[in-house]
RNA sequence: GCUCGCUUGGUGUAGCCCGGCCAAUCAUAUCGGCCUUUCGAGCCGAUGACGGGGGUUCAAAUCCCCCAGCGAGCACCA
């Protein structure tokens, strides 16, 4: 048995045994829908599947965010769970939040295909913070500290407390409730959880869980407060309130959960299971994947904005006729390893070819053209909307005196060149001669196929791609093209069709 | 410096927890072939990886130790 080949060995199979045949198949479906993405831990523990996408608002997102909605998402479906959308907006300066982010973000969930069953703003929660702050004061938990940062960071490096550290719980009590009526100044006082000051690794000793800000919020609801908590209490605390029971979050908040535990073992709650993600990078752009550099390029108007086809955005990508649900099948290939990942770009291409080839049609796009007039052979030329379904058509491209192709498609005098859905042409004397030949000299590899547009009638286009806008001229049907359909432009790949304009179209490249 | 984590082909990933079925999965990429009036799609094929060194074991990608490389935290950012 073992000697005979695969397809041998399977045919004797299922003559002997057909049911395990099925069996085998079963689970190797299941397995590569399922096994893209490891098991979240200790579901059994749980009646239900609870997770959050825990978004800063202080921009659109770049292609790294979708990292986050796909994966979460797709455990939801999969543990046919719940998904919270909680943006912890906590920081009314460094991070500020842009608040058209807020929208924008839940827009970009619903393109990658999620939607979250709940959505808050950490900034409308403060009273929510500032109760469980006390409590955690009466617990012994938390003293509030007027040491400037370098000096308890110097002590805190050396093991050694902060004087404030045994201060009695009234006398933070008292000092917390100045914090939160704003009395104090940014820097001249936080409020700190008690953890351990000799705990081996610095990162986790006594940490700060409020601090003063002196810019108000952008949201007008939280703009009266000046006491906001750091990431670490927020969120521990709106995971607990909100049920979460695993939490999928980047490596360098890996010493969060860590941190937060303290914080549940004063309230005695239990934490959630942790799995931690590295960055994801992802190559072929020129620019970082960051958002405040991003901000910064289309500020300076070097970029046109969130969706110019040379920022690394998932507006950009949208808007160039990629599909969220190419994206999100991307990000969940790229699985939940700690170690930090590049997404190669021809993986998403290649994932969003697959769902948009079918239903493109396809156009001729003459860039860089050269004129030639044309002698003879027919007036009409009726190459087929898409070579594989035929059912969907031809289109029509009138001919008239003259075509235009690409400099680089140019044969050398009385070299022969097909013209794509029309015939073979030689050319001759600058112009093109129709010569009436069969087919069969391109299946013989004499002569090449080129596409080409007519010189009057075509529709100039503008083609927006990530190494910069294109000119070119398309085929006079191209109008009819919908704004926002996918068509391939042959022989230079698939693009949105963005708009018609008086002096032309625009479209925003895709891929190859 | 202290602490935590990671390292499978060009890229990503599966396998590692519970050692043998792993001469290592799948996808993408590249190259080649077939088909084709596309440099697209489809089909077929090829290329290509367990960071290094020790150890345990009959047997190690998988367990242990050391080294190297990479990343992260030690912020009154998230």
């Amino acid at each position: 048995m073992n000697e005979l080949a695969p397809d041998e060995r399977r045919t004797r199979l299922e003559e002997l045994a057909p049911e395990l045949v099925a069996e085998l198949e079963a689970e190797a479906a299941a397995e590569s829908e399922e096994r893209t993405l490891s098991d979240l831990p200790n579901v059994e523990a749980y009646e239900q599947v609870r997770m959050r996408l825990a978004p800063n608002p202080n921009g659109p997102w770049h292609l790294g965010h979708a990292r986050m909605p796909a994966v979460i998402g797709t455990y939801k479906e999969r543990y046919d769970g719940w998904m919270l959308c909680r943006f912890d907006d906590t920081d009314p300066e460094t991070k500020r939040p842009d608040l058209d982010a807020y929208d924008a973000i839940l827009d970009a969930v619903e393109y990658l295909g999620f939607e979250a069953d709940e959505v808050l703003r950490a900034s409308d929660r403060l009273e929510t913070y500032y109760d469980h702050a006390r409590e955690l004061i009466e617990l012994g938990g938390a003293y509030t500290c007027d040491l400037p940062a370098a000096e308890f960071s110097e002590l805190k490096n050396a093991g050694e407390p902060s004087p404030n550290r045994e201060k009695p719980p009234e006398e933070t009590m008292a000092e917390f409730e100045a914090m939160v009526d704003g009395e104090y100044g940014a820097g001249e006082m936080v409020l700190r959880v008690k953890t351990d000051i000799e705990h081996k690794n610095p990162a986790l000793r006594d940490w700060v869980a409020f601090r003063m800000v002196d810019t108000p919020h952008p949201r007008e609801e939280a703009s009266e407060y000046r006491c906001w908590p750091l990431l670490d209490f927020q969120s521990a605390i709106d995971d607990q309130l909100t049920g979460i029971t695993q939490i999928v979050r980047g490596i360098d908040l890996q010493d969060s959960a860590k941190r937060q535990r303290f914080l549940y073992d004063y309230f005695d709650w239990v934490y959630p299971e942790v799995m931690h993600w590295g960055k994801v990078q992802v190559d072929a752009y020129d620019v970082k994947m960051s958002t405040s550099r991003i901000a910064e390029l289309i500020e300076a108007g070097e970029l046109d904005g969130w969706d110019d086809p040379r920022a690394p955005t998932i507006a950009s990508v949208r808007r160039r006729g990629i599909r969220g649900e190419a994206l999100t099948e991307a990000m969940i290939e790229l699985g939940t390893s700690t170690s930090d990942v590049d997404l190669a770009m021809s993986t998403l291409y290649a994932k969003n070819r697959e769902l948009v080839d079918d239903e493109a049609d396809r156009y001729f796009l003459v860039r860089d053209g050269v004129e030639r007039t044309i002698i003879g052979g027919p007036e009409t030329a009726t190459p087929p909307r898409h070579p594989n379904h035929e059912e969907q058509g031809t289109r029509e491209i009138p001919v008239g005196p003259g075509v235009l192709i690409e400099g680089e498609d140019l044969p050398g005098h009385g070299e022969r060149v097909w013209l794509k859905g029309l015939g073979c042409v030689r050319h001759t004397r600058d112009a093109f001669e129709f010569t009436g030949e069969d087919i069969e000299v391109v299946r013989e590899g004499e002569v090449d196929v080129v596409h080409w547009v007519p010189t009057e009638e075509n529709v100039p286009v503008t083609l927006r791609t990530p190494e910069g806008d294109v000119e070119g001229l398309a085929e006079p049907g191209f109008v009819d093209a919908d704004v926002d359909e996918v068509v391939q432009f042959e022989r230079i790949g698939y693009a949105r069709v963005d708009e018609h304009g008086e002096d032309g179209s625009v479209a925003y490249f895709a891929h190859p």
